[in-house]
This record gives structure tokens, sequence and C-alpha cells, in this order.
DNA sequence: TTTCCTTACGCCTATCGTAAGCATA
DNA sequence: TATGCTTACGATAGGCGTAAGGAAA
């Protein structure tokens, strides 16, 4: 089979169609060239030039093949231009995992800033649970996770991206929709949509706590799993819950959504991602370090 | 830069991801294709490869460059075929030149039959005047040219593809309109529509000749050139004229062909194709071949 | 200790450059 | 006779294979 550099010398030949300046232009001297082309023509099993003494000229088939070679000669440059850009982390892909609950709103956002940060970088999203996710991490099957803290396994790395304050939602109907704001203790013995402790494990204990330490006590009378679960119920007058700021993204018609004035810490509800120490994804590394460059803004 | 030599190494190690097993399968031992693998790793600028001495993967930028890599591959095998077969006549282009009058019926016919006989082949249709497509010919811009004889340049080569007869074309009101057959002899005397002996040379001289010939003298009352014009001037009640048979093709409305029956030669409207004598177009050579073997059906 | 990639080194093939050959205008 | 491609031939660089080295499970 033939060598890149017998393409090379081919597509000087039919450019100046006259081996000396062929030769010259390639930093040669004729002959080896001639039987760099003889050669050629030999791998390809067809004369590609034709030449008397006085001209040279491409036969039928050579214009079909400098036609090949040309694509070859740039395929092959931008094989490496695009490989170092994948080096780089500029150009390449990233799989990112993300649970349901950070769907709504992290994972457009997320995307929204690749895209924006690192035009070339193709995104691989799948949905999953956060054990998988880390899982996978360590597994090498996924390159950033978006999950609920803690994560404290060895050999991966946890960042924040936002922390958000928890606030109320109630049904519209409900008396306290008439104040801006509300208090932990406006929850006292009220019906409450609570967080699964199974299924939604981190909102269950984060909304516990905060109500243990404000010593508050509302009444659990529904465990859900999903936000809007959460919506739609207190929407039924069930009972009020409490939701990240981010919810109000949903305007869900029935329910309104409150400031808490007295919350400690102000923002409770975090999110961030998780890479492992030693992935070797340089796009990563890249928008890592990008965001972190430019942190996001967390309204 | 890197030579394809170094690819199919890489695209061996990053399938088989063992380079002992990859050696193999190049017929060469380890250390050779180890050194193969960095001098292209350096060519590019980038780790395409990592390795410890358990575990053989690619990095993101090496994932990449196997995409191009395989695309390289494959581009440099068409190109060997694709070089091959234009060779062999089997694809390339084949620049035919045409003149108005024959677009009619020998161009599509000639073409349909090299897209059944070469599909593969590319044709370049361009219409031109019967000289400069003998000119054009023998400066290699063209490979085949339809035109009427004679053709008696030095390094042409004629070849006949259709002989076909005269026949008469009268108004549909006319006389003879009501009679099967016509002879020459009911032309003398006759208001004709003649060709131009400029612009339709070739049909001027034919039917002077044939007139001549046949001791016939019509009374030309006009010299138009184009075979569509006389239809139009004979639907018109100016006269009546002589055109190839093909011409009823057209359906012309108003107009009736009627066979001639006293014509000498039989088929005296011949068309054919002319090629140079050192045309080196594989494809030409195909083709010219082909019509040979199955020559056209002329009716 | 075994596996397997890398480094080291000698041999040899293949390419290069110089010089001569040869065809054409 | 001059131009320009090809053939011939000696020098050399680069690739291959064998042997030794080194890291990880």
């Amino acid at each position: 089979m033939f060598e890149l550099s017998q393409i090379r010398c081919f597509v000087a030949v039919a450019e100046e169609l006259h081996f000396g300046k062929a030769a010259a232009r390639l930093n040669m001297t004729q002959p080896p060239l001639s039987r760099q082309i003889q050669l050629l023509e030999h791998a390809v099993g067809t004369a590609l030039l034709f030449r008397s003494s006085r001209v040279v000229e491409l036969t039928p088939a050579g214009r079909r093949f400098l036609i090949e070679a040309r694509a070859l000669l740039r395929l092959a440059q931008t094989a490496v231009l695009d490989a170092r850009r994948v080096a780089q982390g500029k150009a390449g892909e990233i799989a990112i995992g993300f649970t349901a609950g950070s769907s709504y709103r992290d994972v457009p956002e997320l995307v929204e800033r690749c895209r924006e940060l690192l035009p070339e970088v193709t995104l691989r999203l799948r949905e999953m649970v956060s054990q998988a996710q880390l899982e996978a991490l360590l597994a090498g099957r996924l390159d950033l996770a978006l999950v609920r803290p803690p994560v404290n396994q060895p050999g991966l790395r946890w960042r924040s991206i936002r922390r958000e304050p928890l606030i109320a939602v109630l049904p519209a109907s409900h008396a306290y929709a008439q104040r801006d704001a509300l208090r932990l203790q406006d929850f006292d013995d009220a019906d409450f949509v609570m967080y699964s402790p199974d299924e939604a494990r981190y909102f269950y204990e984060l909304t516990a706590d905060t109500m243990r330490r404000a010593c508050v006590r509302p009444r659990y009378v529904q465990y859900v799993s999903q936000i809007h679960t959460i919506l739609a119920l207190v929407r039924a007058g069930l009972g009020v819950s409490v939701v990240p700021a981010g919810t109000t993204v949903f305007h869900y018609e029935g329910v309104v959504f409150r400031e808490l004035l007295d919350l400690e810490p102000s923002d409770p509800v975090e999110i961030g991602m998780v890479v492992k120490d030693d992935n070797d994804n340089p796009a990563v590394a890249r928008l890592l370090d990008e965001l972190a460059r430019m942190p996001a803004p967390t309204p």
C-alpha cells in the first residue's frame, strides 16, 4: 500500500505538472520523486500521469485520484488538529449524569454554559440515580455527575455549583398566602406534604433537620418523591410544604411560593458536580476551569 | 507528518488494545510497533493511547483520532479502487459535444445508453457547433462529438451511429396529405421551405443534392436553420419540406409526415460520433466498445 | 513472578542524491 | 542541442527484529 509521503509527491507533481518544479517544492531532487511516483502508480495499479520528455499531464485515473489524494491530505491534517483540540479540551465529548431533580434547571443551565464556553464539545446526557452516577464516574463511564451532597467517596471530587434557599409553597387559597413571607414557626402543627425518606432522602433530611433545628413540628400527612407531586398535592389542599427556590420556574397555577425569613443556614439546598480525581478527559478539565473562572450566577 | 503505515499500526492497537496482539495482526513484533505509535503520537502532538503495564486504552484525543484514522484508511482504499475503475473505463467522465440538431433524439439516446452500460460514468454535455466540436476534440477538451458527416480531419475517427430517411412534411390541409406516401417528383414546382445554406449546410446540401439527382425543382420560398422552424412554416401553409424521419417524435399539430418512396440512397441522413484517434480516456474506449458490441437500434 | 510495554542495539531494506542515459522538440 | 524524465549506483537514514529493562498486578 502507498504512503502519505507519496500522496504529497503526487499532488505536488499533479499541481506543477513538472517533476523538477515539484521536486524543488518538496525539497528533494527529481530522481527520487520520479521513483516515488512510480511506486505509487504501482500501488494504485494504474498510470496516474502521462509524461513525455516535454510534457507531463494527468491521466483520467490520475485526475480522479488527485481529488481523493487532496481529500486524504486534508483529512490527515484535520485529524491532527481535531486530536489536538480534544487534547486541549476545546473539543471532544463529556458524558454527564444527572438526577431527575436536576433536569429542570441545572442540566439546561450546564448545557447552556458548555455550549457557550466549549461550543465544539458534545455532551452526552444520561439520567441516573445518584449512586449509579458515582459508580459510573469511578468506572469511567461518566465524566461528570450532577448530584446532591454529601459526596465523600475516595477518588471523587465534589464542587458545589449552586446553593439556594427553601421557600414555602401553599395553596393559593391558604390564609398565609396573603402574607409576603413566612417563618418556619408558621409550619408548626400544619399539615405538611413531606419528601419520601427513601426516594427523596436529601430533601427529606434537609427538611426534617431544618424543622428540628427550629423546634417546629409539622404534621407530615404525605410522603412523596417528586417536587411536581408536592405541588400537585399542595394545590389539592392536602397541606403546605417547602421546595427549593428554583421551583418557581414552574408557575404552577393554584399554588403560591413565599420566602422563608428565618431559614438557617440561609441557602441550605445545594447541588454540585462530581468528577473523578484522575479523570483524563481534557474537555472536563477545561470546563471546570472555565466554570471556576466565571462562576455560575446563583439566582 | 505521519504515514499511513503508522495509521494502520494505530488502528490495530486501538482495536486490540494490546500491543502484542496488534503486532501479531500486523505481522511484526511489538517493539517496532511501540516505536511507530510513539512517532505517530509525536507527529500528532498529543498522546493517543494510555498504557500501563497491565492495560492499554484510548485517550479522549485517541478516540477522536481513531475515527478519522479509520476514515483515512477507507479513503485510501476507495481512492485506489476509484482510480482503477476510471482506468478500466468503468467510471470517470466523458465530455460530449453535440449540435443543436442532435439534442432531440441522439443526445438523449446516447445518455440513456451510457447510463445503462456505464452507470458510474459522468457525462459532461456541451452544445457546440460542429467546427468548434472538432477543434475541442483535437485539443482534448472534448472526448466525443456528435456531428453530421463528413469528418475527414486527420487524427479524428468517425463512427456512424444512425442513418435514417428523409420524409416529407406537409400542412395537414394539403391535397397530398390524403396520400400514404409521396415521391420526390411531387415536390417539382412546389413551394418548398428550404434549409439555410449557412446555418444548416448539411441539410441544405443533402436536400439540394437529393432534388438535383431526381431532377426535381421545387421553389425555395424560405431558408431556415432549425427543423422546428420548418415545421412552423409548413404548418402556416408557406410550403412543404423534407425532414429527417426522427422528426416524427415531435407530433406537431397541423402538419403531417409522409414517407418518400423513391429516395436514393434510402437513408441519406446520417449522424455519427467522432473521437480523437489517441484519446486516452478509458471510459470513451469502453463506451465505444460496448456500443460496437451492442449496436444502437436504428428505427 | 508473570505480563507486557519500552529501551537498546545491530542488521538490513529503502530512500536519497549524484551521475549518466535517453527521448523529444 | 537543450530540456527534462528515467535508470544506475553508492551512501545513509530509518525501520525491523532480537535482547534486555522496568513497572504493575
